[in-house]
DNA sequence: TCAAAAGTGTTATCCTTACACCCATGT
DNA sequence: ACATGGGTGTAAGGATAACACTTTTGA
């Protein structure tokens, strides 16, 4: 009988110079000691013996393999489809089937304790179509759209594509990461659909070498899927969690918690409206000091009244669109 | 070095004459041929072996075990602690540690095709706090509160208490089971925490006989965990996704479609508000049909326009509070 | 005729949206 | 003085919450 193991994923996001990053790594052939092709997320295997839960184990990996420590952290999903796991999976298991139990963590930019081959990567490289903040990318229209209409032979698939990509009209859902990942993989667009269908057949294959940037980075496994559900579960959480703290410094302007929101959801808001339905929640509390720096008039710093989750469920923030 | 086993658990609810139930077993011990003391969830191990993915195991051991086909499936949670592991992890597997991945499952009471030893038992058997629709359950006060009080001896513990319980004046929060589990099991309240302690120590702790029915209902396992998670997530997912309607018959009255909400929410809610919001989801559909039976005047039958969740991300009910 | 359940109107209030405008600083 | 970013005011429209009331049936 085949044995199983358990692997845990990481999804790191940060926001720097307006970007969201993410942490990944590029992990060396424990034989050959050469560095992967692809990127990969903080990975480790699950010890059923040393730890006593999956959080623990994720904080120990990632503290080990990136040097600094998580704060926020929640489980994510676990994935367990068969012909997904990939090449990781034969790192230390033998033939076994790999669990992967996605974990995702924010942390404030400053965290910046890194150890060699890892790397905060923008995530627009890996899914380069999800950032409306400058309105509707180009690509869309240009690179996805032929090849999806060409895949999209029946109705139920055109209408998948048209809701998801928002063709004809029909609104960008900044959450839905995952279904238009699964979308380009499933029409054959994503480079790791041609690698897992290799490997179903039982030929070794390749990791993708060459790649239209335009379909995004393939990454390791089913990392870039992973990576994906964090990124949606992250732009929905935003909202009635007040989790986009997590992101910020201890002190901050309005304009850069906008900016970082902005970063994260992928879209461009109203500079007013997000003001004013932050001031009624009072997640904020104004601390009188300026902050001078950026050019113009200097702004008010603000911190977080951490104390508000404590004493209760704490809402999320407003995200009032700017323009379409 | 310990093996890993997955083990699949599935919340199955249902509404029945104005209940939130949940599909249970008594599994039989394997040398003994007697009947478990407490109820567990369908649970079965999975196989890396013959199941692709764990929904497509899922469907497969509820069949087998319940003789009943799932409609809607959803992930909820993946557990792994240790210590909360028990009974079920001996069963074919000696001394492994055992992850338990907890699916959510809705089906309308129409599907009642049971096995022997499967039983729909009313979720306020193992959660009897969380039913307000009459009212501030008398046993939060009576039974709960005084214990709790007793082990919150920290700011920390007590504004929880206050907050989980709705002491003092703070609201009601109906989604926050599984927290308020929790805290119960956390304070000792929980018959299952007695026993994995015991367990811990490596003691073969039997399962409680006895044990207070306000506390509710003990479960094998880790289960009365899974089930808190699971009515949880469908409280919550009530409001943004249309999930309801998976638990009501093709054509149903608004009442009906009320009440079965109401169960699951576990509190009442304002009648006039609710038909309207629902009016303007264009959720429904009347029929023009008349559905006589309850004794005052005939309702109008509606079906859920299913149509609309292809369509694009389609909302979920409107839940407005009835008094406090 | 009365109880029970279904269904309709109406208003005050709050929140969101979409405007337009003023303020403080560095160059 | 002017460009740049920070910050304020206000009015229209829509959604919610809280009222009270009418209608149709079965016993």
């Amino acid at each position: 009988m085949t044995s199983i193991v358990i692997g845990l994923s990481a999804v790191i996001i940060a926001v720097r110079d307006g970007e969201a990053v993410a942490l990944t790594v590029r992990p060396h052939d424990a034989v050959t000691g050469e560095a992967a092709a692809l990127a990969g997320l903080p990975f480790g295997p699950f010890d059923p013996d040393g730890h006593r839960t999956f959080e623990l184990a994720v904080r120990a990996f990632v503290r080990e393999q990136t040097r600094f420590e998580l704060g926020f952290v929640e489980q994510l999903y676990t994935f367990g489809d068969k012909g997904r796991d990939a090449p990781l999976a034969d790192v230390g298991a033998g033939g076994a089937r790999v669990i992967s139990v996605g974990y995702l963590a924010l942390t404030p930019q400053a965290a910046t304790t890194q150890a060699p081959d890892t790397f905060w990567t923008p995530i627009a490289r890996f899914f380069p179509w999800e950032d409306w903040r400058r309105g509707r990318p180009a690509l869309i229209d240009e690179v996805l759209v032929p090849p999806l209409l060409r895949w999209a032979t029946s109705e139920e698939r055109l209408a998948r594509a048209r809701l998801l990509f928002a063709l004809d009209g029909s609104p960008w859902n900044e959450e839905r990461v995952l279904e238009r990942y699964e979308l380009l993989y499933e029409a054959g667009l994503a480079p790791e659909a041609a690698r897992d269908r290799e490997r179903a057949r039982g030929r070794p294959a390749e990791e993708p070498a060459a790649y239209a940037p335009a379909f995004g980075e393939p990454m390791l496994s089913d990392h870039r899927r992973i990576l994906a559900t964090g990124l949606g579960r992250l732009r929905g959480k935003l909202k009635y969690r007040p989790v986009a703290f997590e992101l910020m410094a201890p002190e901050f302007t309005l304009s850069q918690l906008q900016r970082t929101v902005e970063a994260v959801a992928g879209v461009a808001l109203h500079k007013q409206n997000f003001r004013r339905t932050l001031e009624r929640t009072d997640l904020v509390e104004g601390l009188g000091r300026l902050h001078a720096e950026t050019g113009g008039r200097p702004a008010e710093l603000f911190r977080f009244r951490r104390e508000l989750v404590r004493a209760g469920p704490a809402p999320g923030l407003a995200l009032p669109r700017l323009r379409d």
